[in-house]
DNA sequence: AAATGGTTTAACTGGATGGTTAAAATGAGT
DNA sequence: ACTCATTTTAACCATCCAGTTAAACCATTT
């Protein structure tokens, strides 16, 4: 019956969540703080306005990923395995469509809430894959091809599928019985696929 | 001098804007009329609230862009020719960025302001797509992959792409100077480079 | 030129929302 | 137990915004 009141760090956790449900726009300030079960003022004093919500927010969630990326990075995987791993961490983690939902909207929104010490973060994930990639070729294993478009249609094909579930299912539900939309296929599995699908076009082949 | 009443098509092409720049709930009805040169209640008087707006520049924008589609899905060329295509009919258009970012976000949104109506214009993009991909595979050159991920690829591939510039460039300035997001592809090309990489998985190939 | 009916307008409303404040509660150090 | 800084709270405020209203406007008909 008791309410340990809830650490900063679980305020953003309540933060994140509203955010990438509703975006910036739509995320309210006194929501946020009673879903976190503190006063609104409360918000405020610990963390600040929305600017600054918002911000804490991306840099943990940007911040995170960047981290299990540079692990990745630095494992004794071949290039294409990288990449597989790349997808999948993109698309899985504790709070599986937050990330992707932030970004899409983010992206979407010409990054007008976008402040600047996030760059760096969103930066060096197109870093990450352009390493994987160097490497690959290096190895005379991958063609060279334009890693930033490689990087839009990894995240963008995995954020969109990792995001997409209510619309899909709504979609689903008119669509002609044998359609693939119809397929409820896990995260994971989902961005193995997509990542195995672009290697299609990376890898050198034979012929 | 004199200001030509604009007509419902041109406050709709205003609001299609305003909605892809600022999302829906970061649109104003106040500054859609007045961009659009009527009042707001002219507004509310000839077309209806925010909702009935947005209903009507999704059907049309995405009615557009199936239209397109539909016509492209009876040409001559080969499956893999409209793949490409495809492609290109997503991200190019009188406007371009607009419907990417329409998109994105209404997916990012879990579709909270995507009225019934549009849904089977949105399934029809997916249908488009499996069709081609059962072309291919009757004529033997294309393997059997989920449409649906393709789909998901490509369209978020594309739609991130175009609607990305802001962000990349600011991203841009702080990444090393080899980086290939320096790189400022034009979207046709864009859209044809990200195809070819996913067509190098769809493809059948002899090895 | 008066009546009619569709269209546009400025002004307004009611409720929500981001942000503030002053006072009360809490707790650590003495 | 008293002091003082930190934290929490309820109440408050100014602004914004979707949507409405009643009057004005204009073209057509009679």
């Amino acid at each position: 019956m008791t309410k340990p009141k809830p650490s900063n760090d679980e305020i953003l956790d309540i933060a994140t969540r509203t955010f990438s449900e509703k975006g910036y726009d739509g995320a309210r300030m006194a929501e946020i703080a009673k879903a976190a079960g503190v006063n609104k003022a409360t918000l405020y004093y610990r963390i600040g306005d929305k600017d600054i919500l918002f911000t804490a927010v991306l840099k943990r969630i940007f911040g995170t990923k960047v981290g299990q990326l540079e692990e990745m990075l630095k494992t004794p995987q071949s290039a294409e395995a990288k990449i597989h791993e790349f997808a999948k961490i993109l698309v899985l983690g504790e709070i599986p469509e937050q990330f992707g939902a932030i970004m899409l909207r983010e992206i979407a929104n010409g990054g007008r809430n976008l402040p600047d010490e996030v760059l760096p973060l969103m930066g060096r994930t197109v870093g990450v894959l352009e390493e994987i990639l160097a490497s690959g070729q290096k190895d005379g294993v991958f063609k060279p091809i334009n890693p930033f478009l490689l990087h839009m249609a990894l995240v963008g094909g995995c954020s969109l599928y990792a995001t997409n579930g209510p619309i899909r299912r709504r979609v689903a539900q008119m669509a002609p019985k044998d359609s693939a939309i119809h397929k409820e296929l896990p995260l994971n599995e989902a961005a193995n696929h997509i990542a195995e699908m672009l290697l299609g076009g990376i890898r050198i082949t034979r012929n």
